[in-house]
DNA sequence: TTGTAAGCGTTATCAC
DNA sequence: GTGATAACGCTTACAA
């Protein structure tokens, strides 16, 4: 294996030098930087990145700790997306990534800061994570960056980022698209109570409702946990005994598994009942009828939360949440009620 | 942080004692190991994984290195619930754990085995990689051990190993269902003609058909890459003017893409059209009518790539060919004609 | 059994 | 500008 010593021999120069030249120190002569620089071509010479990071002090690695990704990613290739666009957003970076599952597939009870030590890394990037998450706790008192995806700290910290869309906005859009399509008996399936985007969303709904006249408190508002299964059983005991005429849910899995349960009772999708649901899966393109939902982008999410990891990381985060843009994706679910009478 | 040095110092003890104990080498007095075992608990201390890597020969890393993450994956998380089986079997073994995507994601032109030198990897599992891939070329070459996903190398190498299911068999199982529910007009969505699971595939198909007494030949095999969208066009240009009673299809998303295309030209599927898929993703039990496909566990295809490469890697791989279990899943989009007449 | 010390391939701090 | 040389935290001969 070809290292920095070969390359220095052969350049004639000294070890220094060529560490130097190769990462753009400005102490490095032109005509003995470019020589350096030809011969590591020459040699193929490409820098060990292990001996790199135990050498410098500036750790270059970031890493993405997941929790859940078993249960719901079974159906539903969001994590998938956020995972990618944070390699693709590390790759640009230049910068090393690892991940680290946790949940049921974590056997061994290594904390997060634990982990990132073992690892030189510099900061991570947390999904799916709940904030009284003793772990998580500890990387903020340690003062490891962070970056967390879809949740707001209460109090800023310097060390924690955030990435998210505005769940609440969303949802009220969603809700009053429904509203103007005449629609006012609506039911509500929401995701995980504990969730703060479950929480974001559900007062999104109810903004829309009061500033529409109507009522919130009343509402039947299911927690199916994101899961399409447990949002059928919910929805399908509802809909034996009442007849809303739309279901707004917090995931298109979950608008999925609403949908199924309507078809089985012989209901008919959006003739019975509007379906609106949140994501755009992939799935939300694939039913039929298609599901009218809030696009966002997780791919592009990963991207900017690796980013502005490295930018805490850097000390120069100027702002530490970023919200992305989301979009209103109307398809075939939703019946315009105002028309018929 | 703490560090080696400050076990070895607590301990009272040398570094390198403190090393072997912790490796679990044998020539270290019990009670002395016992201390140096409890110290560490008390302190903490955690190897730095990065140092370890660096000092020690043997390397304990493997990787991931995958082509067409973006594409098809947008659908379809095969390659995500591999990846996590990866993952999985890497924790179990105690290894580190890397990715390098490519394809359209990669900007920089860095051969695999630079990749893996760079990050002191020892091994990597390749996923849809071409067998004529320049880079894997030279992995092979260079005696890298490798584990292929989905590939059978044409003469075998000590250092390359494959994890697959048998494919032609399955397809051969597959079409034999079809030709016992009565079906003998059968028209095949293939995937990318250039795949070797897709050969393999279609050499199932025409075992089955040709030991059943029919033709190969002259049957319509289409090619869309895998793609739903392809599958949707192709299928519905055919269909427009040829009623076959059946389509086996490469993979269940093609197999959607059929179904849909059926579907818009008002056939009903099973009643007027029967199709089966391939690998039973997600999507195949969510479509109405759901898809009858062959299941393959790609978690498992995952976790037995990284126990297979450990091996290799080691020295100690018997078998370097590791075949899995698959499973015809009936579902509801095959319809039995022999009864009817 | 235990301690000592030479690496592993870099980066970084000095003198020169 | 450039060249020694000491880290970085660990493993592993080799001595003791």
């Amino acid at each position: 294996m070809v290292s920095i010593k070969d390359v220095a021999k052969k350049a004639g120069v000294s070890v220094g030098v060529v560490s130097k030249a190769l990462n753009n120190y400005p102490d490095v002569g032109e005509k003995t930087r470019l020589r350096v620089l030809e011969t590591a071509n020459e040699l193929e010479y490409s820098p060990n990145r292990v001996a790199r990071m135990l050498s410098s002090k500036k750790n270059s690695a970031i890493s993405l700790i997941s929790s859940g990704f078993e249960e719901n990613d079974q159906k539903d290739n969001n994590s998938f997306e956020l995972f990618k666009g944070i390699y693709f957003g590390s790759q640009q970076l230049n910068l090393d990534f690892s991940i680290y599952f946790t949940d049921s597939f974590k056997q061994e009870e290594q904390s997060y800061v634990q982990f990132c030590r073992e690892r030189n890394i510099g900061g991570a990037i947390l999904q799916g994570i709940r904030l009284d998450d003793p772990f998580f706790k500890e990387m903020v008192d340690t003062e490891v960056p962070c970056v967390l995806i879809d949740v707001l700290m209460d109090e800023p910290q310097p060390c924690v980022g955030s990435v998210t869309i505005q769940n609440r906005e969303a949802t009220k859009a969603l809700t009053n698209y429904l509203i103007e399509k005449g629609h006012e008996d609506i039911a509500i399936m929401a995701g995980t109570k504990e969730a703060y985007v479950n929480e974001e969303r559900l007062s999104g709904v109810e903004e829309a409702l009061l500033e529409s006249g109507l009522t919130f408190e009343d509402r039947p508002v299911f927690y199916a946990d994101f899961d399409d299964g447990e949002a059928y059983e919910k929805a399908k005991t509802f809909l034996e005994t009442h007849r809303p005429t739309a279901f707004v849910c917090f995931s298109d899995l979950m608008a999925y598994g609403v949908m199924r349960a309507a078809q089985d009772l012989g209901l008919s999708v959006p003739e019975d009942l509007s379906v609106v649901g949140f994501d755009d899966s992939m799935i939300a393109g694939m039913t039929s009828p298609g599901i009218t939902t809030v696009a966002q982008d997780f791919f592009e999410m990963g991207r900017q939360a690796a980013q502005l990891l490295n930018r805490i990381v850097d000390g120069e985060a100027d702002e530490t949440e970023i919200y992305l843009n989301y979009k209103l994706l109307e398809r075939e679910s939703v019946k315009d009620i105002t028309k018929q009478q």
